[in-house]
DNA sequence: ATATTTTATCGTAATATTGCAATATAGCAA
DNA sequence: TTGCTATATTGCAATATTACGATAAAATAT
């Protein structure tokens, strides 16, 4: 025990929830924010604004690119990544989603 | 190490990828549509409904009861847990300034 | 080719999460 | 009170995540 059963929920559910999970941390909203602040984003760059090492930061860069929240292109010789719009859309609307069925729930009980 | 360095993010960070990480486990996703298809959510259906231990299905509305996203009232000797529009609305806030500042930013170099 | 720069991966340790059985707690009913 | 029902908590095992040093890989520069 302690695996995630992900096998008995639905697909949309284990996608939602894989999208949310990877903001789930601090270093990766941090660093989404940092795309949208700069043009660019760096690996570099990161390593110098963020007091974590390396290696720490590529795997969060990794982590998003996976949940295909950024993506990254070859740049010189270092990797920019960006945001990738159409995931970000996917996490509003399910957002909206939820929002909208609330209100159209009528009467809470609390 | 291993422990998260949340202390060296900010709050709103810290605030924001706490919101996220409830809402990463397609257990807690599927608590949430449950919440929203029925009228009521009752610890006892959920745990009919899913293939997961009444201490499990418990353990997962507990957190996301501390995440604000859900708030409980005691209805007979049950307790009857609804959405918090609120944080739902902070979460959405979130989403609404990443997409926009995305928009704002003009060419990507990916 | 060799050195330099930049990012990715590996290996490992610390910590956190997930899940459940067992038990505790709280409210209702009789 | 005693018993019943519903939810919460505790304790523990399995797995996942976070973080970093060391090293590898890939591209550029000399």
């Amino acid at each position: 025990m302690g695996a995630s059963k992900s096998n008995h929920f639905t697909e949309d559910q284990n996608t939602f929830a894989a999208l949310f999970k990877a903001l789930g941390h601090p270093a990766r909203i941090a660093i989404i924010q940092h795309i949208l602040e700069t043009k660019s984003c760096i690996c570099g760059d990161l390593v110098e604004k963020f007091p974590l090492s390396q290696a720490t930061i590529s795997q969060h860069l990794k982590e998003l690119k996976s949940a295909n929240i950024i993506q990254g292109s070859i740049e010189g010789n270092s990797i920019c990544y960006c945001l990738n719009p159409q995931t970000l859309s996917t996490i509003q609307q399910t957002i909206n989603v939820f929002i909208e069925a609330e209100k159209c729930r009528g009467q809470n009980c609390c």
